[in-house]
DNA sequence: CGGGTACTTGACAATGGTCAAGTGTGGTGG
DNA sequence: CCACCACACTTGACCATTGTCAAGTACCCG
């Protein structure tokens, strides 16, 4: 596939002119990742910000004791690191591939001025950046409000909901990682998949999850106790 | 004070012409909140955003057993609410005064088309979402991360910095509120000032706080432990 | 001066993290 | 093609942090 039929395709750039979609790919740089690699470390100058093309991309933040807090996965279309690019210039948080990666960086300088040219290309990014901090605002209140088996509850349902209502998931993602993804630990995530497979909420074989008993899972992520 | 000079010692309307700033005026709706009345509900359906003028509004969550997480204190010359704006149409969390605000409101639709006719605007805006983002991180990072003698020592050190360095501190806002935008409760909070003042890191008096032992608070903000 | 709210303190409980010791399991190279 | 190794995951015992409940004190505003 060609640069601008992959550019065309990055929702971000959605709306543009053919003219204008040229002008990105005049600036794009293409980049490849193998997997656990880092994209750039938090506190870092940035000189620009990327999209995933394919590939995953985790994002993070780590304690003094090198604890990890996912704060989200960067999938195919999806930016990230466009933070820097509007207000600071150093990356808040850490990025490393977690798959081997392509990426597209877009170097902030002349980003800007495209921006500047182009108010469907703002819009689209507003609305970027007002997506994750909705986002942000559903990880603060399930961190601070939620305990750790109605997150997990949630994240389920979330996935099934994404996978159009259906009861069979698999995840993307190793349970370690979705462990950091809801603030918790593998251990955690263990001994409640254990009890909700014991409760017959769940069945789970490996990455296989199956959801058996929707409600229940409901019942959890609205805040209900998941009795030993 | 006018309307119009109000509006032009907002930061997200610096740099706009004079032409352009009547334009704002023109759909700037000026509001009057007693304390303590809710701006509005997560959930509800949004027509536009809000400038703080004067006063003070705190953005929070609800837990469903009615617990509070604040996610931050909106203070004059700053926005709230802009998400919906740009995404998803409602608002993500609530907004109740503190005290006797007043508030400016911006239309969505009409605001829209200001933006789109005004790069410097959507820069801003844009500046305004990436500041609040990479806030959120850092509130992420917190809660999940840190113990609460770092949270709360992190806030003191950041209340003496804005403060240009003093160590004479005096909170804006009740040690309750402090609790629930530290993602805790105030007997927690109690406690911890209490062991600060105990090993004269802090004086506490009231909500005069004084900064004793830079050096111990900043070691606890790095996640160093406090002894009982 | 009174009343309500903010705050403090204590005893207790529970969530979930730490540490340690396994048990799979998938992928690679011999 | 199989053996092995690394890594993901599980399970158990323990314990730290922090939340809950209850009671009492201080303090501010009207």
């Amino acid at each position: 596939m060609s640069i601008i039929d992959l550019v065309a395709s990055i929702p971000l750039f959605h709306g543009l002119s053919q003219e204008q979609l040229e002008e990105v790919v005049d600036i794009t740089v293409d980049q490849t990742f193998q997997k656990g690699q880092t994209v750039f470390s938090e506190g870092e100058a940035a000189a620009g910000f990327y999209v995933v093309v394919s590939g995953q991309v985790k994002i993070f933040k780590l304690s003094s004791e090198g604890k990890e807090q996912i704060l989200h996965f960067v999938t195919p279309g999806e930016s990230f690191g466009e933070v820097p690019v509007f207000a600071g210039g150093r990356f808040p948080a850490h990025a490393e591939t977690i798959e081997r990666s392509r990426l597209f960086f877009f170097p902030r300088a002349v980003f800007l001025e495209l921006i500047g040219k182009d108010p469907s290309l703002a819009m689209n990014m507003l609305a970027d950046l007002s997506r994750r901090l909705r986002r942000f605002t559903q990880l603060v209140e399930e961190l601070s409000l939620k305990e750790v088996p109605s997150r997990l509850a949630a994240y389920l349902l979330y996935l099934s909901e994404r996978d159009n209502g259906s009861g069979d998931l698999e995840l993307s993602i190793t349970k370690g990682q979705l462990a950091s993804l809801l603030g918790t630990i593998p251990e955690t995530i263990s001994r409640i998949l254990g009890k909700m497979s014991g409760h017959d909420i769940v069945r789970v074989q490996g990455r296989k999850i199956t959801i058996v008993n929707r409600k229940r899972l409901e019942d959890l992520s609205a805040g209900e106790k998941l009795v030993d």
